[in-house]
DNA sequence: ATGTTTATGAAAATCACTTTCAATGTTCTT
DNA sequence: AAGAACATTGAAAGTGATTTTCATAAACAT
């Protein structure tokens, strides 16, 4: 899995003409490593943990990187802070957020997907993205 | 319809000890005449074209009030602004977003609802609200 | 009317990015 | 291996959309 994600990011980088530095290298261990839906902020206090050197505007902008080389995808939650979260091949999820803890739970539902192209499809419209999020108390949270 | 936003706000002013003001009475005959989904900078221009004594901070501390008080709603679409949209007692209804024009088609999916309730029950999630947006084209833009 | 308390407007402060720029690094060519 | 050519980095400045501060002005109870 990790692998795929490095080789996509190098593709990525030889395919652009751009260049494989030590920081990207890092920022992606600390990528994979992490929990799923990581804000530049949180990531980039675990990166500078290990790694001082490392500057907010370099995470900021690897992300976006990761973003571009597919293996990331940005969510926005209610909490008006951008996240990152890891992209697997063909898979899709929504989430489910504890209003209360923070916590972060994926779900799949494809009846609930084919519902979404059909409501997109009878108002005319040609569907690009959806995202749905359900905000309620996890069960350790009631 | 009108009449039953002007008390609902009216009686939270009362309940919450706060002051009725002409500002108050302004904006929201200004939100309630509008399109739904405004921005606060929406707003704040259209009533600043027939009140320009009337700033911004107020506006935006009045859309504030009409949440709590329970007469419109917060909104966030990919496009980084919050807009604020009318609530109607016992409806709910999700959005189809145009990633082109800009247009925001509301609709209904009972069956979706009930779906997320499902799935939230299922991880053990009380449920408080959820949110759900399809993003593509409307039918003006393909 | 008057005092008490809340609201307002203008400006300053925050927040979460996003961009700039001089200094470094990489990679490519010899 | 050296230098050229170009991309990347970190610190700091800049943005855009709020959000707060604070002195002044309005409400409302007495």
């Amino acid at each position: 899995m990790k692998r795929v994600k490095k080789k996509l990011l190098s593709d990525f980088i030889a395919r652009k003409g751009l260049k494989s530095t030590r920081q990207r290298d890092t920022i992606l261990d600390f990528f994979l490593a992490s929990d799923r839906h990581m804000s530049i902020e949180e990531l980039y206090l675990k990166v500078r943990a290990k790694h001082p050197n490392i500057g907010y505007a370099t995470v900021y902008r690897t992300l976006k990187l990761f973003v571009e080389a597919g293996l990331a995808r940005e969510i926005q939650f209610a909490d008006g802070q951008t996240r990152y979260e890891h992209v697997n091949e063909g898979e899709h999820h929504d989430h489910l957020v504890c209003t209360h803890c923070g916590t972060i739970v994926e779900f799949e539902n494809p009846v609930i997907e084919k519902l979404q192209d059909e409501v997109a499809k009878s108002h005319g419209f040609l569907i690009e993205t959806h995202k749905m999020e359900i905000y309620g108390l996890c069960p350790k949270c009631h």
